[in-house]
DNA sequence: GAGCTTGCACGTACGGCGTACGTCCGTCAA
DNA sequence: TTGACGGACGTACGCCGTACGTGCAAGCTC
């Protein structure tokens, strides 16, 4: 039984593979070596670092987005169906978001879906400077929506299935949080995702006709 | 000379002022210790873990930001504060952002920004639910904001003084991104903060103007 | 074939990490 | 005087990333 010869490509596997199931702190190349069976030093042959290597892992989640574009529809539409792309990474990989949102890569992996939205953005009729800034802004506002949907980020929905029996000094020192405690508990992500970005799309319209 | 003695606020304040000095990756209790001139073991008299020292830490950053509040200005103008006093700490604790932001509280101190943010949409008239989302989607939009600035998200911008030699294959492949590479290289980042501030404000106020 | 280079798997070892546990000492109440 | 107690500290364990050296198998040149 000749096991498959070990790689780059392997080893990320593995390291995606025990972040999603294990977390993010479990990774250490010990374990990912124990998982492929291999020594430790093994893996230096084809990973100059662990620092690398999770490069490696955001480059390769990010490799994984599904962009299904349309060039015949409103850019608007694009501009949904790529944000939705973005998020579903999010529901794939999530324990592995940290790892990506945390390491900025220089890789053809992190430019594609900038090299899209700006494409779309530019056919939509927006100058450069224009695309770049809205750019940003949708950036800025994907990866604090997957930040919290992933539970990572202060969700500021204070306790979780806690809040419920929340203490009177609560009551008094904070009025608005105690008496919208129940709204602050419960989230449904998809739902929050989806108004924050329809609620961009149309500030990005209404800007648009304004300026021209 | 008596030193003062230790204490769970002395210990956090130490943290901070190293991860502010030589980065979060540098941070350990034996360099905290060290940078007291105490044993080690000496901080868990005062701190259970290194876990909860980093709560610590993220709340004492949050508690730092500095409300400004005019209850008789407009709303929108209120909102802008809060969202910019939010993003003072960035300026003020850049490299301590990202502990801050990779662990949820459910403390005072993180309370507090949210009480606020509620009581100001709320008096603007918007009921619960909305105010709830509304102030949602300003956080993400600000934590993915203050990512980015302090570096550590995938600006997107994706060479850093570097781009201007880019390969011709570069071109060939990301036409956009090529193009436009002057203008992804440099980022002015308060106004961009700014931009889509004003934009999410007035995508707000279409919005309640809109459901009503 | 003989000899040699090359590539890769692996073991050992070092310095640093978080922290469980035991010790020692100064302070204060009885 | 004595006893309890809180806090500072040292030691030790099991992790971590990785520098370095060893050994083995495949492929090259004569």
């Amino acid at each position: 039984m000749p096991t498959e010869p070990l790689s780059r490509r392997r080893i990320v596997a593995a390291a995606i593979g025990l972040i999603e199931r294990e977390g993010a702190d479990a990774i250490s190349m010990r374990r990912i070596a124990a998982d492929l069976g291999v020594g430790v030093m093994s893996l230096y042959n084809h990973v100059p670092s662990k620092d690398v290597l999770l490069d490696g892992v955001a480059e390769a989640v990010l490799s994984k987005i599904e962009f299904t574009d349309d060039p015949d529809a409103h850019w608007t539409d694009r501009v949904r169906l790529q944000a939705r792309a973005f998020r579903q990474i999010a529901h794939h990989y999530p324990r592995s978001l940290m790892v990506v949102v945390s390491r900025q890569l220089h890789s053809a992996a992190g430019l594609l879906p900038v090299e899209r939205a700006l494409a779309t953005l530019r056919s939509a009729g927006f100058g450069g400077a224009d695309a770049v800034r809205i750019l940003r802004m949708f950036i800025a506002y994907i990866v604090g929506s997957l930040l919290r949907e992933v539970g990572v980020t202060p969700t500021f929905a204070p306790v979780h299935t806690r809040m419920i029996k929340a203490d009177s000094v609560d009551a008094a020192l904070f009025p608005e949080v105690s008496s919208l405690a129940p709204l602050l508990d419960e989230c449904d992500h998809e739902a929050e995702f989806e108004f924050g970005l329809e609620l961009l799309i149309q500030a990005i319209v209404a800007h648009s006709a304004r300026s021209r």
